[in-house]
DNA sequence: ACTGACTCGGTTTTT
DNA sequence: CCGAGTCAGT
């Protein structure tokens, strides 16, 4: 299967009577676009230009007339995918694009038909969708009321169990014996079947079942998979390697009929098989679709040869690939840089100066981006850009609609839109803090469970009854007659009007500006934009179906600055300089992939080293750091078995210790390890604390240049003493940030509200009294 | 019903 | 080290 040629000769050769969509493309890439009949896989590499071959694809069809428009599904990942793919057809066929209603992602498109046979499962079309949020707190009543130990088997791993089981399409009555007995001694299938069944009850699916309900639907009622198979004349799936088992098998039996599917995708950026992500299906998918065409898009425009080679060096060393070689006719770069540094500070600290570098040569910001491999690793970024008031912002981190304050809000939306949605009821029935506390929730939801009604018509129905202490029975009046008057509201608001309204009237507004910490001034800050980004949806419904679907991309982005995210969030992107961070053993490769999950799990740490890399176009530089404190422990380490891996003829290496090239790496290799004494017992990663530690203090002392006083980093001025001088309510003065408040003192560390900057953390050296 | 001490766990996260 | 979540005490 590796021996396609990669310009096959049947490619019709550039013409100039060629339609717009085709001009431009590489013959592999107007393959992919003209070969629209019978199954085609079309491998993409990094960079090689797949979503043009497949924007242009989708052209070609329409204006070919082989289908309409809503004749087609085209399915994505990300909501981000769809809407650039959206975009770029528009471009190109204009408005047509609107008749597009079954492009998007899985979810959306299955959330879509899933309203329409809703019955089919035994729900209602107006269900709700639930987040792990709401998840958790069904299973964790669910343990409860079984009087399972909580300690013992965490609703956590319940749900994951469950998550697992519907990424790979199967139902309670589908597990076998080993998955029964995954969870409390075999307990694992009826706590499956009891979530569903409460599910059920409270007209609510979680993202899981959107997909394996429909697929229940699909296999069970052939008139509606006719139905969609007549529809689709033409399917498009992008990222096919991260298709997990229940959206293949939803794939495969609505191609089966026309057999028209064309997947997208690259075995080698398979970076998702933890969240289900099956690559064996792109491996598998000649024989899944017997006489497909595979095309594959080789040239890459994006990065230098020098960059393009380093990766492909790398990514070879997995077993199990399709296999793909990547060219380019761009000029050859700069070698791939890899720099040891002391310590984490000092890593966050050269790729500052790094930065500052781009900024006097007058390059954006934006051009650049720091790629860690987990979050924890951006706090040294955070804490010296801070300081040095380098532009920043990192992406990831909890997502706007995640946040327990805009969760409260829409809790209270849902409730309004839906007075049977007892999870969103149970969420804010407290909050703001009105006195209902866990007995008198409980007592209210026993008499919701009794009389078989929801927890609002509860709370209407106690108010007649002296189930509960006067007091409580008030508070409960007083909120549904809140919801009441919300509810009545609704048509004459619009739903940011209204979401408005009840941040107000609840008194959640003012329980925030109570609150004179840092946090409930962002908080407040993220309620204010709540209106603002209702504005678009016409209904209350239509909001909150797209919250629950879509993640708010998080705006801002006014100024120039440098992007740090990890490795994950960063595929599909590029940047012209790209700083990879904290490649040692133990970070990157994670200390788990390399603990367990054996090969398999190194070789995806690998394709995660390989889609880092070919995020650069110009230039990519690697950082390992000798000492890493995690847990806030000291570990010293060593550099990432992925940089060994990379040829010698494509790296550049030079370390901070004022040395020559390929010191450090000569330092690293075995015998001149200056911490071979402490790395004895684990190669990996050791325990430096105590006296190892140090030693290890001692002798960087010896070895790195001696930091001059104004960069001097968080390792240096540890212990220093805090200012006698400041106070929480101090007017300060700090040289980047300007005027602002200080909210907290922390040792030496300060919260301060700068009135132009807002919240920072910042250390007292660097603030005067103003 | 709220507070503070205490334990525990702690990659990645498109939906 | 740090935060979320639990539990005992007021």
């Amino acid at each position: 299967m590796n021996d396609l040629p990669a310009s096959p000769p049947d490619i019709p050769s550039p013409d100039p009577s060629d339609p717009p969509y085709l001009r431009g493309l590489n013959g592999p890439q107007r393959q992919a676009v003209l070969t629209t009949e019978g199954p085609v896989l079309m491998l993409a590499g990094a960079g090689t230009g797949k979503t043009a071959a497949l924007t242009a694809r989708l052209a070609h069809i329409i204006a070919t007339r082989r289908a309409w428009p809503s004749e087609i599904l085209a399915v994505t990942f990300t909501n981000k995918a769809a809407r650039e793919m959206r975009e770029r057809i528009g471009r190109m066929i204009g408005d047509a694009v609107e008749g597009m209603p079954w492009l998007g992602t899985f979810h959306s498109i299955c959330a879509k038909m899933l309203r329409r046979h809703a019955e089919l499962v035994g729900l209602q079309s107006n269900f709700t969708i639930l987040d792990t949020d709401d998840q958790l707190r069904v299973l964790k009543q669910l343990i409860q009321a079984d009087g399972l130990d909580e300690k013992r088997w965490p609703a956590r791993q319940l749900a994951g169990l469950i998550d697992k089981w519907k990424n790979r399409g199967l139902t309670p009555a589908d597990l076998d014996a080993a998955d029964r007995e995954a969870y409390a001694d075999g307990k694992g299938q009826h706590f499956y079947a009891l979530y569903q069944a409460r599910l059920k009850t409270l007209n609510a699916c979680d993202f899981g079942d959107l997909l394996l309900h429909m697929l229940v639907i699909l296999k069970t009622h052939r008139d509606v998979l006719e139905h969609y198979q007549q529809r689709f004349k033409y399917i498009l799936v992008d990222e096919y390697q991260d298709t997990n088992a229940s959206q293949y098998l939803w794939l495969r039996l609505l191609a089966q009929a026309r057999k028209n599917i064309c997947c997208v995708g690259d075995d080698d950026q398979s970076i998702y098989s933890w969240r289900g992500a099956e690559v064996a299906n792109i491996l598998r998918f000649e024989k899944d679709f017997p006489g497909a065409t595979v095309i594959r898009l080789e040239q890459n425009y994006r990065s230098t040869p020098q960059i393009l080679a380093a990766a492909s060096a790398l990514i070879a060393q997995n077993s199990d690939r399709l296999g793909k070689t990547l060219w380019t006719e761009l000029d050859a770069g700069d070698k791939v840089r890899v720099v040891g540094v002391w310590d984490g500070p000092e890593e966050a600290r050269r790729i500052g100066e790094e930065l500052e570098d781009l900024q006097r040569q007058n390059i954006s910001l934006d051009r650049a981006a720091i790629l860690v491999r987990a979050q924890f690793q951006t706090a040294d970024f955070e804490e010296r850009f801070t300081r040095i008031g380098m532009p920043y912002r990192i992406h990831g981190g909890r997502r706007f609609w995640d946040r327990a304050h805009t969760r409260d809000v829409t809790a209270y939306l849902r409730v309004v839109d839906q007075p049977a949605d007892d999870l969103a009821f149970e969420r804010i029935v407290n909050t703001p803090k009105r006195g209902l506390g866990d007995k008198s929730v409980a007592t209210l939801s026993q008499i919701a469970r009794g009389q078989r009604i929801s927890l609002s018509s509860a709370a209407t129905f106690v108010a007649n009854t002296d189930e509960l202490p006067q007091r409580a029975r008030s508070t409960l009046a007083r909120l549904t007659g809140d919801f009441e008057r919300w509810r009545e509201k609704r048509d004459q608001l619009s739903p940011s009007e209204l979401a408005e309204l009840v941040m107000e009237e609840s008194g959640y507004i003012a329980m925030l500006k109570a609150d004179r910490s840092i946090e409930a001034a962002g908080r407040l800050e993220d309620l204010q934009q709540i209106p603002r980004l209702m504005e678009e949806y016409e209904t209350l419904e239509a909001f909150l179906e797209h919250i629950s679907l879509v993640t708010a991309a998080d705006q801002e982005a006014t100024q120039e600055q440098v992007t740090i995210m990890t490795i994950h969030a960063a595929k599909g992107l590029e940047f012209d300089h790209v700083f990879l961070a904290g490649w040692e053993d133990g970070v990157f490769p994670s200390q788990r992939a390399m603990d367990e999950g054996g090969t398999a799990s190194l070789e995806e740490e690998r394709r995660l080293a390989y889609v880092a890399i070919t995020r650069a176009r110009q230039r990519a530089s690697i950082y390992h750091a000798a000492n890493r404190r995690i847990y806030g422990q000291w570990m010293s380490s060593i550099p990432s078995r992925f940089i060994a891996e990379i040829p010698p003829e494509h790296v550049e290496s030079e370390n901070s210790f004022g040395g020559g090239q390929s010191l450090w790496r000569a330092n690293w290799s075995a015998q001149g390890d200056p911490f071979a004494h402490v790395a004895e017992r684990n190669p990996a990663r050791t325990m430096t604390r105590g006296p190892a530690w140090q030693r290890a203090v001692a002798q960087s002392s010896t070895i790195t240049r001696a930091p001059a006083p104004s960069e001097k980093g968080p390792a240096a001025s540890v212990g220093a003493k805090p200012r006698s001088d400041l106070a929480i309510g101090m007017r300060v003065f700090h040289e980047k940030f300007g005027y602002g408040e200080i909210m907290d003192i922390d040792g030496n560390k300060l919260e301060v509200e700068f009135d132009q900057a807002g919240p920072k953390r910042v250390l007292d050296g660097f603030v005067r009294a103003a």
